[in-house]
DNA sequence: TGCTATTATGGGAGCGCTCCCACGAGATTT
DNA sequence: AAATCTCGTGGGAGCGCTCCCATAATAGCA
């Protein structure tokens, strides 16, 4: 069926142990050989047994990625689309694949136990791991080299990619601020997830530096989806805020829908700011005030670090934090006079 | 490290066989010796070794699953992710593990090779091929069990889950002549792929079944984006058509944003429709009048379907058409009076 | 009672690979 | 000149599992 070390072998005239130094590229070989066997490789099309390369070695070039779906609405904004691309991108650059597990609640100990024990996986990617995770308290006890995608807020000695949430939120609010708006609220993503908080956090951080007590009816909690968005905007209605900055683009979207129901003009009545850049927000109506995170870079980033982690195994966490932009759309307004 | 067959035998006083029996379902063990060495393996957090057992047996309960990402644009509509969700449910109510290659045509002979060489996929699921896919052949040629998410045009051997995109289409669009409109348009979806070409052939069969002579400047094709639609739905204005069936919701918020632009109201100055229902498809302004497809269980299905295919070989193909759902919203209008 | 099915179990072989050690030949050192 | 050190190469062992065959114990039937 598929081509064995040991044909190539015969094929080319040396050793299996030859063939198998030439396919990963040990030195100790004579250029010749080194050249007949790879040709020999090439045309019969041979592609190494991940399994039998996995029992005898131990490493597969294979990647975990797991997502927690606990908050499967996640699925319905571009982020982890964006995410799986360059992950999937950076794979396939390095010659590695990609094993994909949504980790749903009801098999938590099953997936986990795949996950680690499998024997199949070289790392794992973690994407926005719950507070708690327990995948994460497994990952670290089995010692397999992981990284997760959004930092983790108690543990420290863990690698991430992220972006600075905090500071990114902290800036656009306090943009807000800067046009003068009094009544500035938030739509926060849900608290058990690491943006969410941060970004929360940001928001928090810009009114206290300029001084202004945090009202708690202009905060709201939602779940990061569009239908979230939209009821936390109706809630956050009857408390007249003049600016609201939405913790996502997703739920921004929702946000307007329900301020174009309420009869509220944006911005004239009310600014708007998310966060994300999804493609859909620059040509949303009005177009939208937002952060942009470079996703598709971070989950690029992430494999490409893994793998490097994989083969250069180092004690010190690989902590990157990749930079956001202000984008200013029409949604924020002008500065208002007072 | 990890826990052995071996080892589970040991302390369960049996032999590697018999545990290696329990741990299959394999007849023949006795009722008491199988519940102690469950509850051992249970004990030990046994999870068996996948590249042993796939070495061995040349099973691995992994699934494949391959996206072509000559149109990486798909990954910014909900329905690779909404397919992703449907196919690792299934698997996680399977014991399988989903491996995901995005086929980027610049790695394509090495991610045929890896997927059908390596050794380690049982079967792999195909979604939306394109109409001459070299995976689909290389997938044929090599053996491996497969399954494709939507039908392939000319190969009536394989098996697929698809809704009956062709039908559907056409009867949205007589719904939309029924209404009473006269010159429908079309924005179809890219050519080379299939449900882009049968979505296109039931806007056709519509026509032709009223005795309507199809007019080629009302058939634009786009790449199933929102701004592809956009940019369709530009072209298509100055020639005043007075309903649109576009083929999908993606590119419809598309050609509404559009339509606001060039200052005409829907439904009042022209009906439009998409098909796929996506979540945001139900708080478009105004709410679109759509084609439902079930993409999640079609997802669900594939993997189900495959997961049998692997385990039953037959044959002859399993071809699965689910049924899609016409919802009338507000975007397609009354009926227009004449 | 003898004989053949049936059931429960153990152990060997081997899947395709990597790693380690052994070996010979040539280069380098003393 | 002998001793040592490279380098290139081959072959054995073994990764953890499944499959097949052998064996023993029991059951079924004449």
């Amino acid at each position: 069926m598929s081509t064995t070390l040991e044909e190539i072998a015969k094929h080319a005239g040396v050793s299996r142990s030859t063939v198998s130094r030439v396919m990963n590229d040990h030195p100790n070989v004579d250029q010749e050989t080194r050249a007949r066997v790879r040709s020999v490789a090439e045309s019969l099309n041979y592609q190494p047994n991940v399994a039998a390369r996995s029992l005898a070695a131990g490493r597969t070039h294979i990647l975990g990625l797991v997502i927690p779906m606990g908050v499967s609405a996640l699925f319905s904004d571009p982020y982890f689309p964006l995410l799986i691309q360059g992950i999937a991108s950076a794979c396939n650059a390095n010659e590695h694949s990609v094993m994909l597990w949504l980790a749903e609640p009801e098999y938590e100990r099953r997936t986990i136990r795949q996950v680690l024990q499998g024997g199949l996986i070289d790392g794992v990617i973690l994407a926005s791991a719950l507070m708690d995770d327990p995948m994460l308290e497994a990952l670290r006890k089995r010692g397999l080299p992981f990284i997760l995608v959004g930092r983790h807020p108690t543990d420290n000695e863990v690698s991430y990619v992220d972006v600075d949430n905090v500071n990114s939120a902290r800036e656009m609010v306090a943009y807000l601020l800067r046009l003068g708006h009094k009544r500035v609220a938030t739509i926060a993503g849900p608290n058990n997830m690491i943006a969410g908080a941060d970004r929360l956090q940001g928001y928090l951080l810009a009114l206290r530096n300029r001084g202004i007590a945090a009202n708690p009816a202009l905060i709201v909690e939602a779940d990061f989806t569009e239908e979230g968005g939209y009821i936390a905007m109706q809630r956050l209605v009857p408390h007249a805020p003049d600016a609201v900055f939405v913790a996502s683009d997703a739920m921004a979207v929702g946000a307007l829908r329900a301020l174009r129901e309420a009869g509220l003009r944006v911005p004239e009545d009310i600014a708007l700011a998310g966060f994300d850049d999804i493609p859909f927000a620059a040509r949303a109506d009005p177009p939208l005030t937002t952060v942009r995170q470079p996703i598709q870079r971070m989950g690029t980033l992430a494999a490409e670090t893994l793998i490097d982690l994989i083969s250069h195994p180092q004690p010190q966490p690989r902590r990157i934090v990749l930079p956001t932009e202000l984008l200013i759309r029409e949604s924020s307004g002008p500065p208002i006079g007072r």
